[in-house]
DNA sequence: GCGAGTGTATGGTTTTCATCGAACAGTCGG
DNA sequence: CCGACTGTTCGATGAAAACCATACACTCGC
C-alpha cells in the first residue's frame, strides 16, 4: 500500500459528508441562518478551494464550537473537508450546491457585498 | 374621518410590517428554516391573496404558538396582514420577497412538491 | 519519541426559541 | 349589551442549540 486517502498519508478517520441531493430544505436554511457559520461561508467563497484550514478564519468562536460549526455545514452539503497534514482544509460545495439549492448560495453571498447598509 | 384601515372600519391596531428591502438575510433564513412557518408560507402559497384568516391553517400549534409564528413572517418581509372584521387574512408577499430575496421563495414552495422522496 | 500545532470529543453552562394555558382586546350578530 | 369567535399578550416551561474549558487524537519536525 502506498497511499490512503488524503495528499500525504492520512491514518485519521475521513470526516462523513453529506450530499447537497440529501439535504432537506430546511436543513440547508438553518445553517446558513447563523452567523458564525455565514461567515465562514463567505471567507470560503473568497478563497481558493482546499485553501484555507479551519482555524484559519475569522470568528469569534473557540476552536470546539469552530469545529461543530464544521460538522453542521458539512452536515448540510455545503462544505466538503479533506485532512492535509495536522489541517483539515475546506472546499465550498459550490456547483453541487447549487445544483440542489438554486441560487440560495449566491444569494448569501451576494448579501456579503450588500453588507448591513440601509439607512434610509 | 368617514373609515380608516381595513375594509370595514377596524378599531385595531394594525400589525406592524417590515418591508423584505429592509430584513437582513439572516432573518429571512432563520424566518424559513422553521417546520410550522415552512408549512404556512406553502399553504398560503396555494391560496389566492387575502383568502385566509390565521386560524384557517393546518397546522399542530394552539393559537398562541401560531399568532408567533405571524408575527415572525411578518418581520421578515414574507407576509401581509390585513384586518377583515374579526379575522385577519393573510397575503404572501411574492413579488416584494422575490425582489429582495431572487429565488428564495420560490426554492421552499418547488420543495414543497419534491416533497420526502430521495429513498436511495 | 517529544513537543508544538491542529482539530475532535465530552461534559456542563447559558441562551434562545417554540410551545402552552390563561387572561385580555376587538368584532359581530342577536 | 351579551356571548361566540378570532387573534394577541403574558408568564412559565421544556427542548434545542451555541458556547467554553478540558482532555484526547493525530501529524509533523526535530
Amino acid at each position: 500500500m502506498a497511499q490512503r486517502t488524503g495528499t500525504t498519508g492520512s491514518h485519521r478517520a475521513a470526516p462523513e459528508h453529506t450530499h447537497p441531493g440529501d439535504v432537506p430544505v430546511q436543513t440547508a436554511l438553518a445553517a446558513l441562518a447563523d452567523p458564525v457559520r455565514l461567515t465562514l461561508v463567505r471567507e470560503l467563497a473568497g478563497s481558493a478551494e482546499w485553501s484555507r484550514a479551519c482555524g484559519s478564519f475569522d470568528v469569534p468562536v473557540g476552536k470546539a464550537a469552530l469545529s461543530h460549526h464544521f460538522a453542521v455545514l458539512r452536515g448540510a452539503g455545503i462544505v466538503e473537508q479533506r485532512d492535509e497534514g495536522p489541517k483539515r482544509v475546506n472546499r465550498l460545495r459550490r456547483d453541487e450546491f447549487e445544483a440542489r439549492f438554486p441560487g440560495l448560495l449566491e444569494l448569501v453571498l451576494r448579501e456579503d457585498r450588500r453588507q448591513d447598509r440601509r439607512e434610509d
